[in-house]
DNA sequence: CTGTTAGCGCTTTCAG
DNA sequence: CTGAAAGCGCTAACAG
């Protein structure tokens, strides 16, 4: 019942413990034959040492931390498989906390971060964070934090995504190449700073001719009201969507309408659900295992190095 | 830099360090006005003790394991966040192990929670699982587990999952109704247990008048094209989905060839996606985070339980 | 090459 | 009510 420990095995032995946890990890300073008779006992007993304690003890708990508001049903997930292959394969486990989108349980996470001394933190902000002020404990106790998706400038912290306003402005490009005179464009939420960038660099790049409709839907319904309406008032075949959810709603509205043919519809996608219902479609491949991998290998990063030095991570994207 | 010890704060108090742990712990052994001057410097000086020593001293992690094949991208999302939160209740953290579907990481992955010494695991088996034998060492070192979703039996390890005969068979019911005389009906890979205990429902409650074409499709490209090849073939206008993923090709077929209207779609979805795409769509609802929240009730019991005792939880679901 | 010793930061008997 | 002391299981100087 009770596991083993490193003294029972060197008792066992006739050695002693640090002797036996050396050749375990197997430390040059001790004789192969010592090694692997110790070794090999373990094997035989099953014994594996206690790794929460030699955590402990080298002050270190090879945990990462993913705070985010929620799971949402596409992108965070592959970002979350992302981040734990890039981390298991480096002997970090991922530890996941959700802050359901508000303030105060974003900083209750990041506390709890540090007082589990958690090696790292990736940090997707809720909407309401306005400042990073909360990560500070953070700082003095030399946890290395990495913003990743939802972002605010920081001049402290690095952050990965991808070059929001400038895939938006593809977007626009493309639309512009197709001889269309209206479109409608369906953003987030109005304050998520990600609606706000791509929202800039879809404006930016549009040409002028072209006159668009624009709504901030917070879910694939209401992007689905606002498309319907849109192709009812004025038989709008070119629409653009911020994310899978809203591309949701578009391609919903676009098939009961029967104008799915001619209908164009461009937007940000993981590329895996929404092809399937909509052939016209062109997006924007929003990866989120890349994000993830890329989130990861910049906190590793920062944990081996010592100077932590910030560096903000701009993931290329393409139009499919 | 170096965060501050209880010790620190003893010093500097003119205490003893356990006066100081006592205090902040709320130890009824302590007279109030120590118990307010230590609580107050704490807040002062932001002092807060390392968990991650206390637990090691306490012998617990306060850490669950969740182990599974891969986050898709309906319903494993949902189970994470109703794990998550429930565990957040308790004071407990997830921790987040893909296997990737390998039997081989799965056993590595049970071997890391044992040396973590993680308090529980919520394990959802990957396909080629047959036996619980890689499961041993946790009953031997006392970590209790709780198997979720993809499952087999077991007389030793507690299970949650909703009864998916059952269920298929209340779909197969439904669709006797609709005096329909041929189906298509799509399960997932034919070795998951889920795609066998869901046919055999379904097969089982399905009037014998009615002509099945089955399939196991191990995505929603693969429905799709069996969706297609039976609305070519036989006209069919009735569909049975085992999932979303597989809803989703069958939808998508159905909305192609423009018979969107007559066709009756029955299956098991989260309810988040399909009912957009299809109106006359009819779904168990197979909520994750009910399901997610129930595993964690679950292990939260045998923690705090002394003789563990196995227990199969069945989540009633209701066709929508 | 191996053993001795000390200690990570906290909790918890056991005394007083 | 408070303090002293031991110790969770492991690692890492420091000796030898």
């Amino acid at each position: 019942m009770k596991p083993m420990t490193i003294k029972d095995l060197a008792n066992f032995l006739k050695v002693s413990p640090s002797t036996v946890s050396r050749a375990l990890n197997n430390h040059p300073d001790i004789s192969l034959e010592v090694r692997l008779r110790v070794q090999q006992l373990a094997k035989e007993l099953q014994f594996k040492p206690n790794s929460f304690a030699a955590n402990f003890r080298k002050k270190q708990s090879k945990l990462i931390a993913v705070v985010l508001p929620k799971i949402y049903r596409s992108f965070i997930p592959d970002v979350i498989e992302g981040i734990t292959k890039k981390l298991n394969d480096n002997h970090f486990q991922t530890l996941i906390l959700l802050t359901e989108d508000l303030f105060e349980r974003e900083i209750e996470a990041i506390n709890q971060c540090c007082e589990m001394r958690v090696d790292g933190i990736l940090l997707s902000l809720c909407n309401q964070t306005k400042d990073l002020n909360h990560l500070q404990r953070c700082q003095t106790i030399g946890i290395p934090v990495v913003l990743f998706d939802n972002t605010i400038k920081s001049d402290c912290f690095s952050s990965v995504h991808i070059n929001d306003a400038l895939a938006a402005g593809q977007c626009a490009e493309f639309i512009n190449k197709q001889k269309v005179n209206r479109v409608a464009a369906i953003f987030g939420p109005e304050e998520l700073a990600i609606s706000q960038n791509r929202k800039l660099g879809f404006f930016s790049a549009l040409a002028k001719e072209i006159t668009v409709d624009i709504c901030y839907a917070k879910d694939s319904h209401e992007a689905y009201t606002f498309a319907n309406d849109q192709i009812k008032k004025h038989q709008t075949c070119a629409f653009f969507g911020i994310s899978d959810e809203v591309l949701l709603g578009i391609v919903s509205a676009v098939n009961e309408n029967k104008v799915t043919n001619e209908s164009l519809v461009v937007g940000f996608s993981d590329g895996l659900t929404m092809p399937f219902l909509h052939r016209n479609l062109h997006y924007i491949n929003h990866n989120g295992k890349v994000i993830g991998k890329a989130a990861a290998a910049q906190i590793l990063k920062l944990i081996a190095e010592d100077e932590k030095l910030k560096e903000d991570i701009l993931i290329a994207v393409e139009l499919l």
